[in-house]
RNA sequence: GCCCCCAUAGCUCAACGGAUAGAGCACAGGUUUGCGGAACCUGAGAUAGAGGUUCAACUCCUCUUGGGGGCACCA
């Protein structure tokens, strides 16, 4: 769908405009403004040259100028009746962009020693949205689980030993029971690690898809198709003029692109190092599979491995800025307002599904959508419990039940869209406007990744509706009046439905 | 010690270097014999501190204070 916005640039432009700096699309005067670059040109003359331009005097009631660098504008009422009928054409609405690229957006890839915890389901959720987005951007996007299940691994050996009780770091209830009903005849730790993880990992991707309504299109195996592989061997080799030693240590001279320092690849011992099998994987996903953007999204504990990984990209060829590494702050959990360090270990963690179980699946996701990934949060899950009740995403889909309700009342819901000229109420004004940014909020978002923008435009969009409601009776003696409104609350509801998919949040007819 | 992130209303969060810093919850008051009151309207309330850059700073830079994370031959 195209956006108002575009439509200004493009008259901004024909005018003769040079100086864009940027359109705003919820300026503090005016509907949309163009925001200048300071130039010696008055802006009084810029906003002349838009004024006499012809496709501008369809689109725009006013030009004001607001020195030195706003030129505000004021959308026609016959513009934004006629953009419902742009709307009601689209079933997706999407924004595509004029590059279409293959990108591989992986998120989770939690430790296949346990089930999934709070603290995952931060990245969990952004990288389903932001997946979501980037297809609608008009991108072919793949999402992938990493399980980190490498034989000869700490953390499997250590699953392992614990599974062959020689050893008991890892013994939750849950590992207790799955150990149980395992069966694992060998006795290398490795092996059994190896074995357990698998079925852990079948425990995970059934609560990824079931309960958290995220579909991987691949869980990517670091063991069968890495190690096993040789892949990092051969990656090795590719690298072997930047390696050295040192106290009888590999080291990758990364400092030499941009990280602080060098990284032992191999260690003293013969064994390569997590990393080594880590570049192969990213290698592999650029030379192998031939994304062209690949996306990771990590939890902020991993922030000094950024700038070691694309130090090792650039060795490989491959040019950093198509690797975009997203780091999700910690949550942090609190109860009775003191901080419980979260450890597998000691058992004192809370599972995403039991937070999921205690407020169900939409109200989890707004509530993770809705903070910036750059923010650390603190979880109570108390709180998360009675904030459940009031939670935004009701307000939100109880718009959407509303619409549902009063198209149940009418008795004949087509679409007549020549009668939207009878929209001329403010508050009717109003919900257009906001039905027509949301191909702007998946552009924005399939740039920045700022994925709480979503949950944000939802809100704006049920207040609009709300307030219509409110003030403009739908089914209305006056038939053309009532055949206006039920086509925009077809293009609302349509509108709605697309923003709670994107978000994955459920709609509901009745609540 | 070095590096990264954060500090906005009583609370939980927004704000692409742009205009009068927005919401929700909580608080005070109001709207209903109209399609679902899980709504609508009104009010009170905030940029941690000090400098600097800019026509313009919550946003960028420097310092201070306070929180979180990292600095492995762990992953």
């Amino acid at each position: 769908m195209n956006t108002t916005r575009d439509k200004i640039r493009e008259i901004a432009i024909e005018s003769g405009i040079k100086n864009i700096g940027y359109i705003d699309n919820r300026p503090s005067f005016g509907d949309y403004a163009i925001i200048i670059k300071p130039s010696k040109e008055k802006i009084e003359n810029l906003a002349e040259k838009i004024k006499s331009n012809k496709k501008a005097k369809q689109i725009f009631e006013k030009i004001e100028t607001a020195p030195p660098v706003f030129i505000n504008l004021y959308l026609k009422e016959e513009y934004l009746q006629n953009r419902i009928k742009d709307i009601l054409k689209e079933k997706e609405i999407t924004k595509k962009q004029k590059e279409k690229k293959k990108i591989q957006i992986e998120f989770i890839s939690a430790n296949p020693t346990g089930l999934l915890t709070l603290g995952n389901g931060r990245g969990a959720f952004t990288g389903d949205v932001l997946a979501n987005i980037l297809s609608r951007s008009g991108h072919k996007v793949q999402r992938e689980f990493y399980i980190n299940d490498a034989k000869n691994s700490k953390q499997i050996k250590t699953l392992g030993e614990t599974a062959l009780n020689k050893g008991t770091t890892y013994l939750t209830p849950y590992l207790k029971e799955k150990i149980k009903k395992t069966k694992i005849k060998t006795e290398d730790p490795g092996e059994a690690g190896y074995l357990l993880s698998k079925e852990i990992i079948k425990d995970i991707k059934k609560n990824t898809e079931k309960e958290f309504k995220i579909k991987f299109d691949n869980w990517f195996s670091e063991q069968d198709n890495i190690i096993q592989k040789n892949k990092h061997k051969k990656v090795y080799q590719k690298l072997k003029k930047y390696i050295y030693k040192k106290e009888k240590a590999e080291w990758l001279k990364t400092s030499k692109y941009g990280a602080e320092k060098d990284f032992v690849l191999v260690r003293d011992t013969g064994e390569p190092t997590y990393f080594l099998p880590d570049i192969a994987y990213h290698y592999n996903k650029f030379k192998e599979r031939k994304f062209d953007k690949v996306i990771d999204i990590w939890g902020a504990d991993h922030h000094g491995y950024i700038k070691r990984m694309k130090a090792a990209m650039e060795m490989l060829g491959i040019k950093k800025e198509r690797l975009d590494i997203i780091i999700m702050q910690l949550v942090r959990l609190v109860k009775d307002g003191k901080e419980i360090k979260m450890s597998k270990r000691k058992g004192e963690y809370i599972l995403l599904t039991d937070l999921i179980k205690e407020v169900g699946i939409d109200v989890a996701r707004f509530f993770f959508l809705m903070h910036s990934n750059t923010r650390h949060m603190d979880f109570d899950l108390k709180l998360a419990k009675e904030k459940s009740q009031k939670n935004p995403v009701y307000y939100v889909q109880y718009a959407y039940a509303r619409i549902n309700s009063i198209l149940k009342n009418a008795k004949n819901t087509k679409n007549k869209t020549k009668t939207l000229s009878k929209l001329t109420h403010k508050a009717e004004l109003d919900l257009i406007k906001e039905l027509i940014k949301l191909p702007e909020i998946i552009e924005d978002t399939a740039n920045d990744y700022q994925v709480q923008r979503l949950p944000q435009y939802s809100q704006s969009l049920a207040t609009a509706f709300h307030k219509f409601y409110d003030q403009c009776k739908v089914l209305d003696k006056k038939r053309e009046k009532q055949d206006a409104r039920l086509t925009l609350i077809n293009a609302t509801q349509l509108i709605l439905e697309n923003t709670l998919e994107i978000m994955g949040i459920s709609q509901p007819k009745k609540m």
